[in-house]
DNA sequence: ACTTATTGAGTGAGCGTTCAATCAACAAGG
DNA sequence: CCTTGTTGATTGAACGCTCACTCAATAAGT
C-alpha cells in the first residue's frame, strides 16, 4: 500500500500533527480525497502502519533463534539482527520514536516490544549466569536495558543526529558494544585486580 | 516566565504541533493575543525554552567537575548528576526528545549537547587508559554513548513508557550500570578467564 | 451495467496571529 | 490633592489560512 509507505516517511520526518492529508497525497501522487477511500481518518492509517510494520513477531522470531555457543556470540548474532530489524523497518522505527510522546497507543506497542526483549533476552542471561558463565551479581535487566538502549541511541542517532553526533558503524558499534558489557572496562592486570577485589 | 514553563509541559506531553497558543494560554489563565505580547510567534516560545533550559552549560559544569579517586567513583557521580539535571530540566528532556523528528533547531541544540558529553568523558577514559587503569584496547567512545544511552533511555522510560516498561530506581541504575561497564558481565574465574583469552 | 477508483470543490472547525479597546499603575504638572 | 498623560498588560473579536473530512460527479475496470 503507497500510502502507508508514504506516510510512514511523512510521519518520521514532520511527526503526526505535522504532517497533513495534503502532504500524503501529493507524495503518492493523488487527490486528497481517495485517501479516505481507503482510510476511514488520518489515525487510521497511523493505526494501519502500527499494524504492518509490527515489531514483535520480528523482534520474538530474533530472540528465540537458537543461542550460539558462547554468550559473546550468541550477544553479537543478537545485536546485528536487531539494528537489521531496524534498519528494515527505519521509518516505521524513527516515527514510533518520535510519536511516543503524545500518542499512548503507541507508547503502549513501544513498551510491549521493548518488555518483550527483556524478558527474553534475561532469561537467556539467567540461564547463563546458572551456567556459571556469568556472574552472579549480574543485574540482567541492567544488562539488557544497556544493551537494547545502546543500539537504538545509536540507531536514531544513525539516522537522526548526524551529523551533529557522528555516526558509529554498526560493525563497530555491535563488537565494541559487546566486549564492553561482558569483559568490561576496567584493566585485569595486577593492581587493577587487586581493587577490584577490595570494592568486592 | 510563566507562559514558558506552561508551554514546556503541554509540548512535552502533547508536542509542539500538537499543543494550540489557546492550550497555553488556557494553562497560564490569560487570553491567547497576550502570548504575543511576549512572543513573537509559537516558534519563538520554543526558541526561548531552549535557551532558557540549556543544557550544555550544565553538561559542562557536571563534566568539569575534578574526577574521584577510582573511575568506578567517578562515573557513579557522573550518573547521578546528569540524572538529576535531568529531573530538574524534566520537560524540557521529555520536549526535546520527541520534537528533535522534525525541528532542526532542535536537533542541532541535542547533537551539541550530546556531542560535548562524548568528547569530555572520552578524554577523561583516555587519561585513565592512558595510566593503565583501562584496557587498551577499550572504545571510550562506545563505552560514553553506551553510558550516556543508558541513562538516557532509563530516564525516558521512566517517564514515558511506563507502566509498560518497569521504572528502574536511579540508584540500581546507577550502580548496575558502572560496576557492569567496568566489569563486564563474564565470570572472572577459571574457565571464562581461560575463554576469554583465546577470545583474544 | 455495475463496481471500484479517483477527483476537486466545498464545509466547518481549528489554528496562529493581529489589533482596537480597555484597564491598571505610575509619573508629572497644576 | 487632583488631573492628565504615558506605558505596559490584557482582552476578546476578528482575520486569513490550513486542516481533516465529505460527497457528487466522473473515469476506469470488469
Amino acid at each position: 500500500m503507497q500510502i502507508v509507505e508514504a506516510a510512514a516517511k511523512l510521519f518520521s520526518e514532520k511527526g503526526f500533527d505535522g504532517t497533513s492529508i495534503d502532504d500524503i497525497a501529493e507524495a503518492c501522487g493523488v487527490a486528497p480525497g481517495l485517501i479516505y477511500h481507503y482510510f476511514d481518518s488520518k489515525a487510521d492509517i497511523l493505526r494501519a502502519l502500527i499494524e504492518q510494520k509490527a515489531f514483535l513477531p520480528k523482534m520474538a522470531e530474533i530472540l528465540k533463534t537458537p543461542p550460539k555457543a558462547t554468550v559473546e556470540e550468541t550477544l553479537t548474532e543478537l545485536a546485528y539482527a536487531m539494528w537489521e530489524m531496524l534498519e528494515e523497518r527505519r521509518e516505521m522505527a524513527l516515527m514510533m520514536h518520535g510519536e511516543m510522546q503524545r500518542n499512548p497507543e503507541v507508547v503502549k506497542v513501544i513498551g510491549r516490544v521493548i518488555r518483550t526483549g527483556i524478558r527474553l533476552l534475561s532469561e537467556y542471561l539467567n540461564a547463563q549466569k546458572s551456567e556459571g558463565k556469568l556472574r552472579d551479581d549480574l543485574d540482567p535487566e541492567i544488562f539488557v536495558r544497556t544493551f537494547w538502549g545502546a543500539i537504538f541511541e545509536s540507531f536514531f542517532a544513525h539516522h537522526k543526529l548526524s551529523p551533529f553526533v557522528r555516526r558509529i558503524p554498526p560493525k563497530r558499534l555491535v563488537q565494541g558494544l559487546v566486549r564492553l558489557l561482558l569483559y568490561g572496562a576496567i584493566n585485569p592486570p595486577n593492581q587493577s585486580e587487586l581493587k577490584g577485589e577490595s570494592k568486592r
